[in-house]
DNA sequence: CGGCTTTGACCTGCGC
DNA sequence: GCGCAGGTCAAAGCCG
């Protein structure tokens, strides 16, 4: 399987009339199916794995982006590892490249997953830097993305994260299955099937628009973090997704978003509609010129 | 009026 | 059992 997720920073824009602006995303799923398709084009080359983009490290999106390509795709296969992460940025706008491969080497120690971090690269854009503020000059030069899939659910699948801020990633993804995902020697397979994925993102907007609708319900201050944890649940008939989001206390750009299941409808945003990609575009075009 | 957020109460698993 | 901490419910309210 193969996922690529795309995204786009957005200006943070504060609040209009005391309203959180949300972070859209939806808009660049055309780009991304036509990435998708050319990354699968060089996959039956057999050629390898491809590895795209270069870039800063400013991760805003990556989250909602993956959220909606991995619910998306049509194929499903749930035992996938991730193979690559790769960010692009372009001025104001990022890229994030989620490569999936299959399962062959899910049980060497989940190698794959403690690696792809370093792929990451660690400088920031200028431009996309001023987004941050002045507020927190200081975390801005240890610009660390993070994607985390949680893999509690899938077989064999004890998965960890950055080393940073495994703490707080920990706290988010603990119920559930997670007497699987700690315990090492407690292998569960085939139980629950609802994945689990858990992002970093650094974003001074902590709602992100990743296509689908998502209805609030409940908040709640956790231990040890003085930013409440806020849980989502999708708005659709019969889907139980459910995500929960969170700012870290230790950096408070950086927010984490837990994705719990995955959906089994298709987006409701009016995709595949250049005109709209368009007309976003043009909204987002002062940003890169 | 419909959809969403807010927010305290309630529930549940877990450790002592 | 008890208490804590995290997850969920649901009534009330907000807003376009
Ligand atoms: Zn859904």
């Amino acid at each position: 399987m193969v996922v690529v997720a795309a995204a786009r920073r957005e200006e943070g824009k504060e609040t209009e009339k005391g309203r959180k602006k949300w972070l859209q995303l939806w808009w660049l799923r055309p780009w991304l199916r036509m990435q998708l398709q050319q990354l699968q084009l060089g996959k039956n080359r057999r050629k390898g794995k491809k590895r795209l983009g270069y870039g800063c490290g400013c991760s805003d999106v990556i989250a909602a982006a993956y959220a909606a390509v991995v619910s998306a795709k049509e194929e499903e296969e749930e035992s996938s590892m991730v193979e690559g992460v790769a960010i692009m940025a372009m001025a104001a706008a990022v890229v994030v490249v989620v490569v999936f491969g299959k399962e062959k080497k899910r049980n060497e120690n989940s190698s794959s997953m403690d690696n792809y971090p370093t792929q990451f690269p660690t400088q920031q854009s200028s431009s996309s830097s001023t987004s941050f503020r002045s507020r927190h000059p200081s975390h801005l030069s240890s610009n660390r993305i993070g994607i985390t899939p949680v893999f509690g659910s899938l077989r064999g699948g004890s998965s960890s994260g950055f080393s940073e801020l495994n703490d707080e990633m920990r706290a988010t993804t603990s119920h559930g299955d997670a007497k699987n995902e700690m315990k090492p020697g407690k292998k569960k397979e085939n139980r629950v099937r609802k994945p689990r994925y858990a992002f970093q993102t650094r974003s001074q907007v902590d709602i992100l628009d990743d296509g689908y609708r998502w209805r609030k319900y409940g908040q709640k201050v956790v231990k040890n973090n003085k930013f409440p944890r806020s849980y989502y649940r999708c708005t659709h008939q019969g889907c139980n997704v459910k995500k929960q989001v969170q700012r870290l206390s230790r950096d408070e750009s950086v927010v984490v978003t837990t994705y719990d299941g995955v959906h089994n409808h298709p987006i409701e945003k009016p995709n595949d509609n250049f005109e709209d990609m368009l007309n976003q575009m043009q909204i987002y075009s002062n940003f890169w010129s």
